[in-house]
DNA sequence: TCTACGATCTTT
DNA sequence: AAGATCGTAGAT
């Protein structure tokens, strides 16, 4: 069953955890999310939307629900799902993916390396699906080419700072909005900096 | 037009 | 530690 266009109506930190666990499938391919991360604008120098709607980040802007496929340092497609209302242009990163189903999809789109297909970041997750621009702001909620579907969510969740957004304000850089599912090799790299959920105090927790 | 620079990945 | 590789945004 897809995850209904009113999952992603809400706060894009509570939707980013709520979508470990979730699948996403495009033809013969499925991977479970198991690590994503949470980009608004305003009030988030990291995101996208920072300056302004352009070409290429109208989708963020767009209705919920939708994919959000952008290129990245000219050689990586990355995955987003857009979230929250008109009033912000918010959407969840996909970093990471455990394969369930279409490894030997995943495996000739690697250019037919063999070994572990370790989803471990962003542009290995678009590259597994076979993303690229012609998939932006596709919707995901109702059955098409690129669906997320609901899945279990994991027992337990790890938290952290986000990954490569060092030209961001210092405050931006610091927030908790890195998610991943505890106890998984599906989890990118820098693992170091995630504690688990219930380490925070209460009052901290995103 | 020109230039700088990425929400990365791989190899050295 | 650095190269690959190119669309975008802001400056000229």
């Amino acid at each position: 069953m897809p995850l209904p266009r009113r999952f992603y109506d809400r706060d894009v930190v509570a939707v980013a955890q709520d979508l470990l666990g979730a699948v996403i499938r495009r033809g013969a391919v499925a991977l479970r999310i198991t690590e994503v991360e949470a980009y608004r604008w305003p009030g988030d120098t990291a995101c996208h939307a920072r300056a302004g709607r352009t070409a290429r980040n109208a989708a963020l802007f767009g209705p919920c629900g939708h994919a959000y496929v952008y290129l990245c340092y000219g050689l990586h497609h990355m995955l987003n799902l857009v979230t929250g209302g008109d009033a912000e242009a918010a959407a969840v990163l996909v970093r990471a993916c455990e394969p369930l189903e279409g490894l030997a999809t995943i495996r000739r789109r690697r250019g037919g390396k063999s070994g572990p297909e370790l989803l471990t970041g962003p542009g290995k997750v678009a590259a597994a699906l076979g993303l690229d621009r012609s998939m932006d702001a596709h919707p995901v909620y109702r059955p098409g080419e690129l669906v997320v579907e609901r899945g279990d969510a994991p027992a337990s969740v790890l938290v952290g700072p986000r990954v490569g957004i060092d030209f961001a304000e210092p405050a931006h850089r610091v927030l908790p909005w890195r998610f991943a599912a505890a106890g998984t090799a599906w989890v990118s790299r820098p693992i170091a900096s995630l504690v688990p959920l219930t380490s925070l105090r209460r009052d901290d927790r995103p």
